[in-house]
DNA sequence: GTCTATATCACGATAGAC
DNA sequence: GTCTATCGTGATATAGAC
């Protein structure tokens, strides 16, 4: 290596920016979050902010991108290696979406918290791509019940009911108690996939296929 | 009755202040919402709030209570009329949330989306009567599982799943489209109780009791 | 690339007339 | 109970020195 200066205190790149700003956000919300607040958290003065970001609804609008971002690799990349067993494969998924929101930064859970009541500019700058990552769920989703492996009456539902579910964990979970991302994510899918019913007190509706639980 | 003065064009009380406040609330968020957007959508100056009163952070306080008020009133009187068997009760539960959420005013849905990251001061004062809300549900998935019904294999996870499944619908489900309601709270509930995982590809872990699905 | 200084504006809140 | 007028503060953003 050529030279070791950015070892040490980094200048304010737009990483470091991001990475301070987003945890403000996630923590008190855009509005609430001041240009004097992220400054502060770098270690810089607010106007020099302004050297590496137009305004602040343009540090905003990164974030929002970046928390997308890493939940469309994460998304990807199980894609890329997947088994084909349908639970397996939700499971996996599952994984990486609670990834996103624990391991990667504050991008994906600022995202999540604080995206609904974003200015309506940034808002409808996002859109496009928060439904492009909803495209791939949706897909998956799909696959799933083409395969006869999805029993919803309405796919689009049940996902965007997992899905609540699984943001909702920012709120209370917490990655450094006893239980770890994997035992959430076993959780999360076990109750999707199965139920949390007891068979007894629900022999109900769909009593089909001899099945199991 | 003696007047009717109060039938049209009331003057700024409370509750009208409230409705205002809570539905901007919910759209903007609370430190976007400034006291003259308040003003103007009740349809007085801002200094005219200060009337009905004291600060900006005790109408957001009063409509996180009101928030919680709600959902406890409509907890408790599912309580008092609910039958024994144990999908038709949480079922009930279900709906009643669902019904907090989008039948009474903002106040739930802005309390849902905005407690999370509000000033601390508010935040601390609110999580007292939000615990007891929680301990509700609690003690009702408890009773559950004592019963037998419920078999997850942490309770308070697969309520949080749950409670993040069911608060989420309000970022995405239309009561004014095809489904109800009462549809939404049965998809949520089947969801919960049996899975929507096809029986076939999934005759795994808890092959037991030769049940239903 | 960061600073000091500042322009401009909107905010929450108050005073006091009506 | 609502108004006009205003105070003090802190917001985003810019200008220009270093």
């Amino acid at each position: 290596m050529t030279t070791n200066l950015e070892s040490e205190s980094p200048p304010a790149s737009r990483t470091r920016i991001l990475d301070r700003a987003a945890q403000l956000i996630l923590d008190k919300g855009f509005a609430a979050t001041s240009m004097r607040d992220i400054a502060s958290s770098v270690g810089v003065k607010a106007a020099s902010l302004y050297h590496h970001f137009a305004s602040k609804d343009e540090i905003f609008t990164a974030i929002l991108e970046r928390g997308i971002e890493v939940m469309v690799t994460a998304f990807e990349q199980v894609e890329a290696t997947s088994t084909s067993e349908a639970e397996t494969l939700l499971r996996e998924h599952v994984r990486a979406h609670l990834g996103s929101l624990f391991e990667f930064g504050p991008y994906t859970a600022a995202h999540v918290t604080t995206f609904h009541n974003a200015p309506p500019v940034i808002y409808d700058a996002i859109v496009p791509r928060r439904d492009s990552y909803e495209a791939m769920w949706a897909g998956l989703f799909d696959r799933l019940e083409q395969q006869g492996s999805l029993n919803a009456s309405d796919t689009s539902i049940a996902r965007l009911v997992l899905f609540g579910g699984m943001n909702s964990t920012i709120e209370w979970f917490d990655p450094a108690g006893v239980l770890t991302l994997d035992d959430l994510a076993d959780m999360i899918v076990d109750q999707f996939w199965h139920g949390v019913g007891s068979a007894n007190a629900a022999h109900s509706r769909r009593a089909a296929s001899g099945g199991a639980r």
